[in-house]
DNA sequence: CGTATAGTTGATTAGTATCAACGCTAGTGG
DNA sequence: CCACTAGCGTTGATACTAATCAACTATACG
C-alpha cells in the first residue's frame, strides 16, 4: 500500500484526493489532544486549517525521511511508529491512541515511519499554518511543548526497558503501560486488547516474536496473566506485574 | 556528596549559599543555549533571574524525584542524565555539554538523576520565574520547545540502537556521536576524548563494562579506533565506523 | 611505596536469538 | 459446504551474543 502523498497541493473542502479522502465535515474538533486547552475563537480558527480521514488497518501514514509537511492527531484508533536499520531490523518507538499526536520532523524529514495498526480516524494540520497559528495563540504552543515534554519522559522510561530490563520484565512493563492507557480512555484496566501482532510486541521491546510467545505463556503458567486469545491479556495479578515491571520481584 | 539543595529560598546576589555557591558575576549570558536567539533585552532581563555556579566532577545536581524546581543550563563542562531501577541497574540517558539544557519534571518531580561528569559551570533558573517569562518571550519558549523536540529525536534514535543494534555497533555509534558532538564544539572530530568512565559508557549502550572493553579493543585491533589512553579515542576508520553504525557494515 | 580504583582479559554461563516444526484461524475458491 | 492455503502464533531444539565470575594490570592517590 502507498503511503500517503507527502505532496499533496490543497486542503480545501472541495479538494479531490480519491486515494485518501481528507475532508471537514468532522465537527469534534474540540476532541484533538492540542486543541483541549483552547477557546473556541481558537478551536475555530484551527478548524479552518485541519484535514480529516479515515485510514484502514496497516496503512503507511508517512515514512521515514518524507518531507515533515504535516502534524496529525489521532481521533480515533491506533497507530505505530518506527524506526529501520538498513538490513530490515525494525525498532518501535511508540504506540499511539486516541488524542495522540505525531509527525514532529527535523530538517523538514520525518524521523519515523508512522503506520496505522488498526482502522483510524486522524486529523492533520500542515506545519506551515500550524507555525503561524503558533505565533497568535500562545496556548496552542504550550500545548505541543507540554506533550512533547511527555512523549520525552516516555522515550526515556523507554530507554531504560530496552537497555536494563529483562524479556519478562519488558512485557510486564508493556502489559502496564497498555493497561493504564486503556484506563485514560475510560476502558476497564483489565482485560488489555492488543491491537498490534506479536512481531509489533517484540520490535517494540527489543525482542523476538518466540521471545514475546514464550514469555507471555510463561505469565500466563504464573497465573499471573490470562490469555482467552492472541489479542486480549487478562490481568490476573496486577500487583505482580507491577513488581516484575520495577525489577522488584522475586528472582 | 550531597545533591543541590532543592528547597534553597532564594536566588538574590547576596544570598548566602555556603556548600554549592550560585551567584550572578558571569556575564556570559550569551552563552546560555535557550539564549541564543534571543534580543539584548529579552538576554538582560533572563540574566536578573539566573544563578551561575561551578561544580566539582562526579557532583550530583539532583536526583530522580526530588521536586523539580529549576532548570538548568551548561555554560561549560559535562552532565550525565540516568534512571535507575530498585536494584540497582542503571540507564544513562544522556550525556551533556556546553549548550544543553536539562532539569524538565512531570508532576513536579525530575524524572532523572543529573551528576556532572567533570568540573562544570551551570546555568539555572527556577522553572515558576522562567515560566513568567515565557509569556513575555515566546521567541524563548520556542526555544525551549526546539530543544526539546531535539532531545525527543535523539531518544528515539537511541531507543533504535539499544533495542535493535549490537554491542560494535552501539560503540561505533557512540564514538560517532560524540565526535559528532566535538565538532559541533568547535573541537577536532578525532581524536574525541571521553569524559565519561566505562561503567558509564556501558550503562549508556545498554552493555556491561567487560562487554565495552572488549569492543574497543576489538575494534583497535581491526584498525578501526586508536585507543592512545583509557580517555581518548581516535577515529583511524571513520567510513567503517559509519557503516557498523548504520548496520551496513559485512559481518 | 602500598593501596584503591579503573580498565583489560580470560573462562564459563545464561538469556535470548535463531532455526525448525506444528497448530490454529480466517479467508478463498471449487 | 468443505478442502485448501496463507499468515500468525506457539512450542521445541540448538546456537550465539553478551553477561557473569574471576584474575590480572595499570593508573591514581595518600
Amino acid at each position: 500500500m502507498p503511503p500517503l502523498d507527502a505532496d499533496e497541493k490543497t486542503e480545501r473542502p472541495d479538494a479531490h484526493e480519491p486515494a485518501v479522502p481528507f475532508c471537514r465535515n468532522c465537527d469534534a474538533v474540540r476532541e484533538l489532544a492540542f486543541c483541549s486547552d483552547l477557546s473556541h475563537d481558537e478551536v475555530k480558527r484551527l478548524a479552518t486549517v485541519r484535514c480529516h480521514t479515515h485510514l484502514p488497518a496497516n496503512f503507511p501514514v508517512f515514512r521515514e525521511g518524507d518531507p515533515a509537511d504535516h502534524l496529525y492527531s489521532i481521533s480515533t484508533g491506533a497507530v505505530k511508529l518506527y524506526k529501520l536499520l538498513s538490513d530490515g531490523r525494525r525498532q518501535i518507538i511508540g504506540f499511539l491512541f486516541s488524542g495522540d499526536m505525531f509527525g514532529l520532523g527535523v530538517d523538514g524529514g520525518y524521523c519515523y515511519t508512522a503506520e496505522t495498526l488498526v482502522p483510524s480516524h486522524l486529523c492533520r494540520f500542515t506545519h506551515r499554518r500550524l507555525d503561524t497559528m503558533l505565533g497568535e495563540f500562545p496556548r496552542l504552543e504550550r500545548k505541543m511543548y507540554s506533550m512533547t515534554v511527555k512523549d520525552l519522559v516516555s522515550a526515556q522510561e523507554q530507554m531504560l526497558l530496552l537497555g536494563r530490563k529483562t524479556a519478562k520484565e519488558k512485557v510486564a512493563t508493556f502489559l502496564l503501560q497498555l493497561s493504564r492507557r486503556a484506563m485514560q480512555q475510560g476502558h476497564p484496566a483489565s482485560p488489555v486488547s492488543l491491537p498490534m501482532s506479536r512481531a509489533d510486541i517484540a520490535d517494540y521491546l527489543g525482542l523476538t516474536i518466540e521471545t514475546v510467545s514464550r514469555t507471555f505463556t510463561q505469565l500466563r503458567r504464573e497465573d499471573i496473566i490470562g490469555l482467552p486469545d492472541a489479542g486480549h491479556v487478562v490481568l490476573i495479578d496486577a500487583e505482580g506485574l507491577r513488581e516484575l515491571a520495577e525489577g522488584t520481584a522475586a528472582p
